[in-house]
DNA sequence: GTTTTTACTTGTAAATTGCAAGTAAAATTA
DNA sequence: TAATTTTACTTGCAATTTACAAGTAAAAAC
């Protein structure tokens, strides 16, 4: 799977693969809701279909987001973990809710209101950097088999 | 054209609306490239095909990011101008561009570096401020006819 | 050894994106 | 004033992406 850029714009090619309808919803399952199997992914509120899911979480591999491996105790379960560049789109993410919270509660009142906007709204710097420490310890122990 | 949401969760919401290959390709063209008119989207370097120009600029109309008006002095051309729920997409048009410039020019070499991108790693608050703020002022000069 | 679970794949349909040609209104030119 | 050009689309059809539903195979559980 190859990705074709659209022209040299740093933006635009940051779109030629996150600009669609899956991959930011996926990191962001992987960032704040406990994804990291495939299962996992299938059970969100998103819903998403497994054809899909499988050719994603693919091109999220390939593009250096996630890596996937299994630990040698379950060879079945395959474990989902973001890497550091995929761990970089937090302040991608946190905008998206920031965003959101501000301007889309007119389009989809059902958009829920929780602890973690507020934080957001009031450190957005360091709610990211305490999203992407508290990532990295999990990675931790859950690569060390102590999860 | 009445956006569908999967869930109530503000950041997938938002890619409810944006996740898609050209809206905020357009919001950046609209905030950086100064693209005001549908020629000037039609010629920009990402070369969108005119049905997919004309139904996204209706959708970003409807969600409130864009507005779309006529000077007095010229009925034929129509003004797409950001608004203030638009404008507030530029964090995240930023941190687009600090993703990829760190992480993306391994798989396309050819992303071109600029003396923004320096400015957004020294200062990214102080930039969104002043694309934000210079918008604004480009956007009353081209209202009030004086463009 | 059988059943269940997990991670997919497959065939097909619906939705989105894109190509190329065409249209109509407004502006420009002769 | 008439003809031509420009601008903003629309249309018909094709390619790609997303989605549904059923099926498969390996690994784990019973």
């Amino acid at each position: 799977m190859n990705t074709t850029f659209r022209c040299d714009c740093p933006i635009t090619s940051a779109l030629d693969i996150l600009g669609d309808k899956w991959m930011l919803v996926i990191v962001k399952q992987m960032l704040l809701e406990e994804a990291y199997t495939f299962k996992d992914f299938t059970e969100s509120d998103e819903a998403i279909a497994t054809n899909i899911l499988s050719t994603k979480l693919k091109m999220l591999e390939e593009a250096g987001i996630l890596t996937k491996s299994k630990l040698p105790t379950n060879r079945k379960t395959n474990l989902y973990l973001l890497t550091e560049m995929g761990l970089f789109l937090t302040p991608i993410i946190v905008e998206l809710a920031l965003w959101s919270d501000a301007h889309l509660r007119g389009m989809n009142p059902a958009i829920r209101r929780d602890e973690g906007l507020v934080h957001m709204k009031a450190d957005k710097e360091g709610v990211v950097a305490g999203l992407q420490e508290q990532y990295r310890k999990m990675r931790e122990q859950l690569l060390s088999g102590s999860g």
